[in-house]
RNA sequence: GCCGGAGUGAUGAAAUUGGUAUACAUAGCAGACUCAAAAUCUGCCGUCCGUCAAGGGCAUGGGGGUUCGAGUCCCCCCUCCGGCACCA
């Protein structure tokens, strides 16, 4: 140890001693210590660390040190997300090949996780770009596939016209490409999709397996996303014709307000009953039109467009009441949502209603509030006022009325006894629809894992064989980003015999979404060698569920969602025994810095010129100071405002405490605990601070409230610099209260700089490292935590007015008498009437007087 | 519109879950050391009244309520952030 804080100097010594001892292995199948899997989010090797990442994996590895000193057995792995598209630009704009773009950048950014000092256990870091990985994803695929999970179908996609590629509902939410932000369009496009939606009740009912765990707004956002909507299903039938057309609803309850049924543009029944319509022309030119429309509207978030319609010709039939109801199409109805056909009932539906004024459709009102009047009076629903025009749809539940024989029921029911009776009669059921689609995972791009399916003109679809993977992507191809995967454009992968027939066949040429990826890589991470399995099911079970999961918010619906659905799969096919891959989930907040000229805090980016590069921070303050200073700034979760005065406010502390270590090192190894009487007052408050901090610190890593760890830290070093024994002079006792206070501290600033920590523990005469000696984690005394002088405040009718100082055995009666004598108070109550004392023991007095 | 989260000093934020509001830090101000500056150290730092003081009033987005006592619980409203949205 240096007199002086020189942190290059003690993180290098730590970092290379760590690496030589494999400090941080994980170690298998180690039943007699408690597995705890803390994981952050794997990076995308996109060249630099930035914030973020240093923020993210500083929360993690905070959690990873504490459990490690508490005796746990961690798993802190890390890898890399490193198939994707920024490869494929840096091919195409540079002619490099993508796989060495991104090897460079794994290898630059290992240098830079090592720098900051991440105990992550080396040994098992992945990378999705590798055969050996990648070729899991292949063989997951192929169970997909034997099961009906994974299937190809020619249906309307989002493609992204800047990356070239298709994309998942959830990759291209409200209309914009979740990689580049450009508006996404449709494109008809046979594509392979994953069964998510078979999976929909699941992943909303398992939940609750996780709330708790997991932040309430990410299960708000995927419950969102899911989208279920419970009504019913009920049949039309079309006038003179043997065409039904079932719609959705979840107001079957309004059925008898019904006045037209509204269909989507695209829907199949046009096309089939078309050749029969005199208006047929009329309606071909509105369907394009429509049609060119959606094309046209790519801007995101842009208001609703007006509502469009015509009427078909057609009649359908109500088979609640036998009436006939016109057949529209129009705008506003969506074929990908529900059957794609509307009952429109524009009392009791706002776009109905909207619809009905433009083109004079009838409104007729069959839901009446429910006043409390009515509530009370019996009902006469032929009372109803129909005349009275309506301004606005009612969409509220109330009374039946002009619904024939369900007149006088109240929706909730209606709503139950009409779908049993559609069902009954056979023109209807209950039914529950889901916004979410399946998961389109066919990508139009080089740089991913190649899907395992070989097109044979005899046999057709044929599934690669197991033994035959990995389907290797070629090393060269070329990037001319047409719109077409460039493996298509390389015979030697293209070209291939059929694995049943033995005859010419082709490979198909798209490559799989890279969260195909991410949803199961952390499972790998238990077993990352593994070449004949995914992994193996002991290891997988000791370590997994994970303990903790931690990244950012962007992640909520897209990774989230995979991950949940990849993991049931999994379970369906046998290969874990759970439900949920993740207990605890944190979403940390984003790192934000001031943008130059403005007044805005934005995140950090190239783009902003607002970005600051952790190695320069590093290279200035250390990297302990960087850590501690992301972590004390703000609440995980929170946005973390960059200030350069706080990261110095950071060294300070650091330097502060160094020097205390430095200037007591040599006295402290031989202070031993002595008699408690021989503590004075003042260093008696010292070790019950010590004490204190200890349980507050050990209570806060439980929720991750480690920037209020901090600040205990800061307090406890307060207390010490305030103790003011010197080491050439200080008595036995107070030497004892100094070592236990600076040595707890060290050990719990571990987790926030530990480096330093090490090097400080060192110091203080301790011989084979923090890591080396297993849970040191500091112990709370109660007894010696607990305050033996109190000040209680006194308060007349709830305002403080004085204090009084007890001990916290203090009898409720002697603390009423002594607030009551008390002079302050005196003041307050001199005159008045007494009329209650409250006396909360150790807490406070209240008297109440008139 | 629907769903979720949040509003506390100049700033980032604390508050043992109903019991001393503003811990810890940053910035600021004053002082010590210094030829000087930086660094370091000491003190002050919600607001108003009070000559300094002693002391008191008011303060946790606004209004009401429950309670001996409310930042915390209940009701109404406002604002901000996030998600979904012509979803039937």
């Amino acid at each position: 140890m240096d007199e002086k804080y020189f942190p290059e100097k003690i993180e290098e010594k730590w970092q290379k001693r760590w690496e030589e001892e494999g400090a941080f292995f994980a170690v298998e199948r180690d039943h007699s210590r408690t597995p705890f899997y803390c994981l952050e989010m794997l990076p995308y090797p996109s060249g630099f660390l930035h914030m973020g990442h240093v923020r993210n994996y500083s929360i993690g590895d905070a959690l990873s040190w504490y459990k490690r000193l508490r005796g746990f057995n961690v798993l802190h792995p890390i890898g890399w997300d490193s198939f994707g598209q920024p490869a494929e630009q840096a091919a195409i704009k540079r002619g490099i090949n993508p796989r060495d773009w991104t090897e460079d950048n794994i290898n630059h950014m290992r240098g830079q996780l090592k720098r900051v000092g991440v105990s992550y256990d080396w040994r098992r870091e992945m990378a999705a770009h590798t055969p050996e990985y990648y070729r899991w994803d292949q063989w997951f695929f192929l169970k997909m596939y034997e099961r009906g999970v994974a299937y190809k179908k020619l249906s309307p996609v989002n493609w992204c016209p800047t990356c070239q590629t298709t994309l998942s509902n959830e990759q291209s939410s409200g209309g914009v490409c979740w990689r580049c932000g450009n508006p996404v369009e449709k494109k008809e496009i046979e594509q392979w999709f994953l069964r998510i939606t078979d999976y929909a009740e699941q992943l909303l009912e398992d939940m609750r397996e996780i709330e708790g765990g997991w932040p309430e707004r990410v299960l708000t956002m995927q419950r969102n996303w899911i989208g279920r909507s419970a009504g019913a299903y009920v049949d039309f039938t079309i006038k003179d014709t043997e065409a039904r057309v079932r719609v959705f609803t979840t107001r079957i309850d309004t059925i008898y307000g019904a006045t037209a049924i509204v269909l989507a543009a695209e829907h199949p029944l046009l096309a089939e009953l078309l050749a029969d319509l005199p208006l047929k022309a009329d309606v071909l030119k509105f369907v394009e039109h429509v049609r060119a429309s959606a094309r046209n509207r790519t801007n995101a978030g842009e208001e609703a467009e007006e509502k469009e319609g015509i009427n078909t010709g057609l009649i359908a039939i109500n088979p609640f009441n036998g009436e006939f109801l016109p057949v529209w199409v129009a705008n506003y109805v969506l074929m990908d949502y529900g059957t794609g056909a509307v009952m429109s009932v524009p009392a009791h539906d706002e776009r109905d209603f909207e619809f009905a004024q433009k083109y004079s459709l009838p409104v007729r009102r069959v839901i009446e509030r429910i006043s409390h009047e009515q509530e009370s009076i019996e009902h006469d629903p032929t009372r109803a006022d129909q005349s009275a025009a309506m301004e606005h749809a009612f969409s509220d539940y109330g009374l039946l009325v002009n619904s024939g024989e369900w007149s006088g029921k109240l929706s909730e029911d209606a709503i139950e006894e009409m779908a049993r009776f559609a069902k009954d009669k056979n023109f209807g059921e209950e039914a529950v629809t889901y916004r979410l689609r399946d998961w389109g995972i066919s990508r139009q791009r080089f740089w991913g894992a190649p899907i395992p399916i070989i097109y044979c003109n005899e046999c057709g679809t044929v599934p690669v064989p197991e033994k035959d993977l990995p389907v290797r992507l070629p090393d060269h191809a070329d990037f001319t980003g047409t719109g077409e995967s460039p493996l298509a454009g390389v015979a030697e992968f293209v070209n291939t015999t059929c694995p049943k027939c033995g005859g010419a066949a082709r490979r198909e040429t798209d490559t799989m979404d890279t969260f195909v990826d991410s949803s199961w890589y952390f499972f790998r991470y238990c077993d990352p060698r593994n070449d004949s399995a995914p992994f193996d099911q002991e290891r997988v079970t000791y370590w997994t569920p994970v303990s903790q999961y931690i990244g950012g918010i962007d992640h909520a619906v897209m990774h989230l969602l995979y991950t949940r659905f990849w993991t049931k799969v999994m379970r369906d096919i046998g290969l874990v025994p759970f439900n949920e891959p993740v207990k605890r989930l944190m979403t940390q907040g984003m790192v934000t810095n001031l943008v130059e000229g403005t007044n805005d805090w934005k995140r950090m980016s190239k783009s902003l010129g607002n970005g600051v590069d952790p190695d320069d921070m590093i290279a200035a303050y250390g990297a302990d100071a960087v850590r501690l200073f992301v972590l004390f700034a703000a609440p995980p979760e929170n946005e973390l405002r960059w200030q350069e005065t706080g990261i110095e406010g950071a060294v300070r502390f650091l330097r502060r405490v160094y020097g205390m270590v430095w200037r007591w090192r040599e006295r402290l190894s031989d202070a031993s605990e002595t008699g408690a009487e021989e503590f004075s007052a003042a260093a008696r408050a010292l070790r019950r601070k010590t004490h204190q901090t200890i349980a507050r610190i050990t209570e806060d890593f439980e929720e991750l409230h480690l920037n209020t760890s901090v600040a205990a830290l800061m307090e406890l070093s307060n207390a010490l610099g305030d103790f003011g024994a010197e080491p050439q002079t200080a008595a036995g006792a107070d030497a004892f209260a100094v070592r236990e206070a600076l040595e707890s501290l060290v050990l719990m600033l571990t987790p926030f700089t530990p480096h330093v920590a090490e090097e400080m523990w060192e110091s203080l005469g301790h011989e084979g490292g923090i890591i080396g000696g297993a849970a040191l984690w500091p112990r709370a005394d109660e007894e010696l935590a607990r305050k033996e002088d109190l000040e209680i405040p006194v308060q007349v009718n709830g305002k403080l007015r004085s204090r009084i100082r007890a001990t916290p055995d203090t009898p409720e009666d002697v603390l009423r008498a002594a607030a009551l004598a008390d002079e302050k108070v005196q003041g307050f109550t001199n005159g008045r009437e007494v009329v209650k004392v409250i006396v909360v023991p150790q807490r406070l007095v209240n008297i109440v007087v008139r």
